[in-house]
Order: structure tokens, then sequence, then C-alpha cells
DNA sequence: TATTAAAATGCAACCGATTGCATAAATATT
DNA sequence: AATATTTATGCAATCGGTTGCATTTTAATA
């Protein structure tokens, strides 16, 4: 029993071709509708499965797309997983997933054997550490469409999925103005991505705007890991200028800092106001509830999902529609009451 | 450019055979160390890469792991995967991931499409809801390595990789006591899972030890779904005996009974003690500090990548290795203080 | 009924590797 | 130098579908 059957079997026992058996099985317009029944009959009967391989090697193609996440664990990203992945498995999509660890090197690995894998289209969203990107060369001059979401890079004819980071960040410095903050941190991840650059832009669009200044160290850069905490607090600490306002950029962390802060006497909001981003569970939790920005990861996900599978569908041309931006909002809760 | 090349183009190159350049690419014995050299350097030159279709095609192997959760974007299942991931990457294997949504159908789905691909092995963590487990007989009738973790089924030859969950809920009940806890009440997740009844049952061994009874209200069953709060609520507030302790098998809804408590004006630990499952990042950030199972899930992940790894390439036999208990830890902290 | 168009099916090459067995070349043995 | 071994390489079948083009069958039209 459970020994594979193949079309040839099938062509065998009902006396056709096996052109025309596959053609019966996908659906050919040029079958007849009682070949076709005839065939799929027998083949649910003897519980025939299409050999992906021989078929992907013919067609050339997979129904497979690679995804590199810098890391797997974090409620964002598995997130935007569940969205892609809900996508890509309604269309009969798999997904093959690899996580670059932040590591330029181990990135450049993963793509490499998505390539290999025959992979037709990849999603990434970058590691912190990249700066160089030949790795996904071989994707866009073999013509493998390649989408960058929430940690991107400008690369030609490779379409970006992200929020208006400058957006939120300036929504983000404003909100701290209005309550009442004059000499706010920022509390970013790291610079060399376009999504941290940007967001710390929008904060100091925002203060400027407000007719602030803004010093140099107004801004400290981190891996955004409870490791790093110390460093914010004794940054904070040590600020010549008394230090009224925190922007991290993500919920997580800024939970660690509102709990260190608290620890060495600081009170939040009354002392520090703090404002995170992601619109992590993790906000809802914190003592007291931390605003933020909302970021819609699963949102995200399925967009993705949705325009490489168009693309490859023929459907839309990515290349075309350069960059997609998806909408973030403020959502106050009581970390910055005035 | 970047037009593939192939074995028959390094053959046609070099005048040697596609077989002595395959055996060459594959390192083969019997291939003198000259020609595999020049092999070598000429695919490197030219930018070969295997084609995997082909090689899985005859080689009838994909190289390529399944794997089915019931959400990917929970931190204790994202780090599971993380560890797996981790494991497969080293040794060359993919990973195909899809998500059950703690449904039945989704469930045969996703194992339908993974057997369809060619997966040489399968990894699952099951749905809440699934109470039928044919659809995983078509891996096991074909000799398909199949691996439960985390929520498992005894299946005959399949391997579960899980805590001892009544070891854990007899420690955790056996805390509640110890911290002066007369009348505890257990939140339950899907009984219909092992974890979750055996859970259950070790706390109430921890009790009926301890010379205590059990009354059916001590324990509810929930999807440990922050939309399930209320209910939970309710049933501490019009219990008869007055509930002074929780066992609630998930962190993060630990935490929303946490704060769903205190909002009710009881006060954790003084008035209800509460200890959590997993050792989520949440359980550190909420006030008091959860008390909680510390439950490796990236070990978890590896061990089954490492098991089902193995066991692919004949180093053990799985069948045989029926049961692997990871060891659980727990955590004190302050929300059961005295 | 003969002719033509349309519908259904088959032929056979192809996708790109792998591998058992045969053969040729190089080396060792007598 | 002749024969037996070893070592290296090639032949050709195989994995299981897909698909352009040719051919046959059936239906439509003159």
């Amino acid at each position: 029993m459970a020994k594979k059957v193949t079309i040839y079997d099938l062509a065998r026992i009902l006396r056709l071709s096996t052109a025309t058996i596959s053609r019966s099985l996908n659906d050919h317009p040029s079958i007849s509708l009682e070949t076709k029944q005839k065939v799929l009959s027998l083949a649910r009967e003897k519980g025939y499965r299409t050999n992906k391989f021989a078929a992907n090697l013919s067609k050339q193609r997979s129904n497979t797309i690679g995804v590199i996440v810098p890391k797997l664990n974090s409620y964002f990203m598995s997130t935007v997983l569940a969205g892609i992945e809900q996508v890509a498995n309604k269309v009969g999509y798999n997904l093959i997933i690899s996580q670059s660890q932040e590591s330029e090197e181990k990135e450049r690995i993963n793509a490499r054997t998505l390539l290999n894998s025959g992979v037709d289209a990849l999603l990434v969203s970058l590691a912190n550490e990249s700066d160089n990107y030949d790795h996904f060369e071989e994707f866009t001059s073999r013509k493998i469409p390649l989408l960058f979401f929430d940690r991107v890079i400008d690369l030609p004819h490779c379409p970006t999925i992200l929020i208006d980071n400058l957006g939120a960040g300036f929504d983000a410095g404003q909100h701290l103005i209005d309550q009442g903050c004059k000499y706010p941190l920022h509390v970013s991840g790291n610079l060399k991505r376009s999504l941290y650059a940007d967001r710390y832009k929008g904060f100091q669009q925002a203060l400027l705007t407000n007719g602030f200044t803004l010093s140099a160290d107004q801004i400290i850069e981190t891996n955004l890991d409870p490791i790093d905490i110390e460093e914010v607090i004794g940054h904070v600490k040590k600020s010549n200028k008394k230090i009224d306002g925190l922007f991290v950029a993500s919920d997580n962390f800024a939970a660690h800092c509102i709990i260190a802060l608290q620890r060495e006497g600081f009170r939040v909001p009354e002392d520090i106001k703090v404002i995170g981003f992601n619109n992590d569970p993790v906000s809802e939790i914190v003592r007291p509830n931390l605003t933020t920005i909302e970021y819609p990861g699963f949102k995200m996900g399925t967009l993705a999902g949705e325009s490489i599978i168009a693309h490859l569908n023929g459907n839309i041309n990515l290349q075309t529609t350069n960059t997609i931006l998806v909408r973030h909002k403020l959502l106050i809760r009581s970390s910055t009451s005035k």
C-alpha cells in the first residue's frame, strides 16, 4: 500500500496518454468533461498526488515564496508573518521562512539558500547590521521579484512596504510636546535602518517646528534590547538638562524603560512621559499603560503577500508601484498624561 | 546574462560527462581530486547552482521539513520556531511553516499541502480544536517521520517533545499552597489538549496531597485569550468560597488577569496570588512581576529539529525514543509573595 | 455526402539532476 | 611484458510531470 501513484499509472489504467492525464488534472480547456471526470475520479480513488518536484522542474516555478526576517520571535514580526502566511496559503503558495538574526552574513547565506531552493519571490526585512546588499542582486538579475517590508532599502525595481516612519516620528514628537515636554529624548534603534532614521527625522522636525532646538544628547542609538537598558537610564540621569520625555522606537523596550525609570525613582508620566512604538500587547500590561504608535503588522503582512502574488500572477506590475505606505495611528494612553 | 548554468554546460565545456560533473559537485570518492577541482572552479566561475527540483526529483527527497503550529504570533511559538529554524538551517534543511489557526480543518489542509510539497518530515503542535487525527495517517503510512511538540497526542510511532506538564502543574499548585493559598482556582486552556489536562491533574494532585479537597468550581476552561477575561473575573467574584490564588496556564493571560483583578479592587498578591506559565517576557513587565513556570521554547525547538534530522539521517531511531521531556522550572516572583 | 472547422487526444522532447553498471585508464603484481 | 587491481570516467535509464505541435475524432457547414 501507499506506493506512489503517478500519472503513468493513471494513463495505463485509463488507456490514455500522460498528456491527457496531466491536462485533466490541471483542468485544461481542451479536454472533454467526460475524460476529466474519469481521470479525476480515478485519481481520487488511487490517492494520486502530484509530485511537486517533477511539476516544478518542468514548469520552472515552485509556488514557494521565501521570507527573510531578522528575528522570528518578536510580536511584531510573527504578526507580519501570520499575515503573509494567511494570504500565501489561501492561494496555494508555500512559505519558506528564515531568520538573519540581525547578521548580514546570515542574511547573505539565507538569500543564497532560498535562491537555490527555487523560490518564486522573496520578501525581506533587513538585518540591522546589513550594509551591503549584493546578495539580493542575484534575485533582481534573474527577475525574481523581491520586496522589502518594514526594514527596507531602496533598490531599483524593488517595491517596499512600510509605514510613514517620518510622519509617525513627527506625531510622537508632537504628542510629547503637546503634553508639555520641553526636552524629550529619542531612544532609537540602529540608525543605519531607514525606519529608525526616519522616525528620528520626524521627531526632530516636530521639535524644530515647535520652536525647540535639538541638542546632540537628545538621541541615543541602541539595539532596543533589554540588555541596553542601563545605558539609557545612565543617559537620562546624567543629562545636563532634565529629560522629561522619552520617545522609544519599540514598545517592548519602552516598557523596560518605564520599569527601570520607576526603579530609579522617576515617576511616569509625572516626571517623564514615555511613548513607544508598535502597539505591542505589552503596552497594555505595563503600568502606566503605554502611549504608542499603532503599527499594523498583520496588515503589512497581508499586503506584502498580496502584492508579491499579484505580481507573480502578472496582475499588477510591482515595479511601478514602488512604495506602499501603511497607515499608522497615535494611540494615547496614560504614560503620557499631563 | 544570468541565464542558468546546468551540469550539461559544465560537462560540455570540460569535455566530461554529466555523471562526472554531478559526482564532482557532490564530492563523490571515485572522482580524482584534479577533476573535482577543475569542476568546482568552473562551477564557481560560471555561477552554477544546482537545481533543487531536479535533484529532489531524482533523489526523492526534498531537504525540507514541514511545520504546523496553531499560531505563529505568540511569544512561545515563535521562540520554538526560532529554535527549529536554527538547527534546520545549520544542516541545510528548509522549513515550510504553516498555521492552523486552532482549526482542525485548516490543520488538515495544511497537512495535505505539506505532504504534496514533499516534505521529508513533519513537526506538529496541535490545534486546540482537533479531535480527529486521520490527516496524519498519510504521513505515518508513508513512513514520513512525524513528531509532535508541546501540544501532542500519542500516535503510534510518533515521538513527542514536551515538558512534564503534570509535574509543572503540581509545582504550581504546591507553590500556591506553600504561599498560603487555601482555595486556588486553575484557569486552564482547552482540556482536550493533554498539556492543559495534565497541568490540571498536577494542580489537583498538589491540592489533594496537601490534604485539600478540590471542588468543581476550582477550574475554569478558557481559550486563554484576553477576550475571555471577564469570564474569569466573573467566576472569581461569584465564587462561594473566597478564591485566594490563580494558576493560569499562560503568562499572557495571567497578566491580563492581574490587571483585571486590580481593576476590580483585588490586591495581588495580598488578596489573590497569581502564577502563570511560560516565562513570557510580559511576566517581568506586569506589576507585580509574575511567578511562572519557565518553559524552554527555544530548547524545545532545537530538540525537535535535531531529533527529526537525526532520524532522517538514520542516526537515531525516533520510533524507539518515544517521548522527550524538557525540563521546566518554577520562577518565583512577587505575584505570589506572602 | 463531401468539406471544413472545432474539439479531443497523443507523440515525444524537455526540465536538470542522480546512479548502477560497464568501460577505460592508470597502477600494481608476478 | 603480461595480467590483475585499482581508480576514474562515461553510458544511459530514471525521477514524474508539462507542453508545442501533430493527429485523430467529432461536429458543423456547404
